[in-house]
DNA sequence: CTTGACCTTCCAGTGCGCTAGAAGGTCCAG
DNA sequence: CTGGACCTTCTAGCGCACTGGAAGGTCAAG
């Protein structure tokens, strides 16, 4: 498989794929003599575990840990786990975040939604922020 | 007033000053007979806007255009007002996204709670994710 | 034999908001 | 007059996940 099929395969690109193998994603595929990529069918499979560790919000270097736990011949299942939990944590703290901040901007959007311009006083810039 | 000073007053660093005035959010201020930068006092109210839309989550381009708006001698209250209610409306979409992920991920981290390793297909590196 | 699609490597850039560090000039106290 | 704190400019790097482009080799069809 070269690398253009398996990027058709994998709705992804020659240039992704190549940073994936540079970034320790995907192993060095075989070689044809004339130096083409040739890879496995398996890399699909590999390739979709990519995209479903990203769509978790999982970060390449994490995704990367999990794969080279499997490489190393253990299941991650345990590494897995870890990861998917702290993420549920850092998506409650960051969805706190934002609608704390979803309030405050609301209330200076709402205040600025009756502009009073002469009241300003230009070297503030603008009241209502 | 000397960039040291105001980086302290405003509670900044005197290279985020610079790069502010290079980014074009400060206007580039006198210089003493050595070349020192030389800042008046309003400075300081400039970068307290400039926190201010920082703290409501605009990026430093949106703050930037409002201070050229007040710069050129106009009162930014309808434009600030402007990129409140759009950034209320990005707010909504990244919360309701990150809830959305957020169930997700739940129910992944909620099936790998009681894993079964020996099911695993290798190939798929993790049937929890 | 040529054309065009594909492949290779390597280097550099994107956006965002800084941050680090080098090499040098200035200011003030002791 | 020396030391240290401050200032100047310049270049380059961070993290993240790619993306673009140049310069060249390969393959298959016509």
């Amino acid at each position: 498989m070269r690398i253009g099929e398996l990027a058709q395969a994998s709705g992804t690109t020659t240039k992704t794929l190549r940073y994936y193998e540079q970034a320790g994603l995907l192993p060095a595929p075989e070689r044809t003599t004339t130096g083409y990529r040739d890879y496995e069918p398996a890399t699909l499979q590999r390739l979709n575990f990519i995209r479903r560790g990203q769509a978790a919000g999982l970060t390449l270097a994490q995704i990367r840990e999990v794969l080279h736990v499997r490489d190393a011949g253990a299941a991650p299942c345990h590494h897995v786990r870890e990861l998917l939990d702290s993420r549920v944590h850092q998506l409650d703290r960051q969805i706190a975040d934002l609608q704390a901040l979803r309030e405050n901007v609301t209330e200076l959007r709402d205040a600025a939604a009756a502009p009073d311009p002469g009241a300003c006083d230009p070297t503030d810039v603008c009241r209502y922020l």
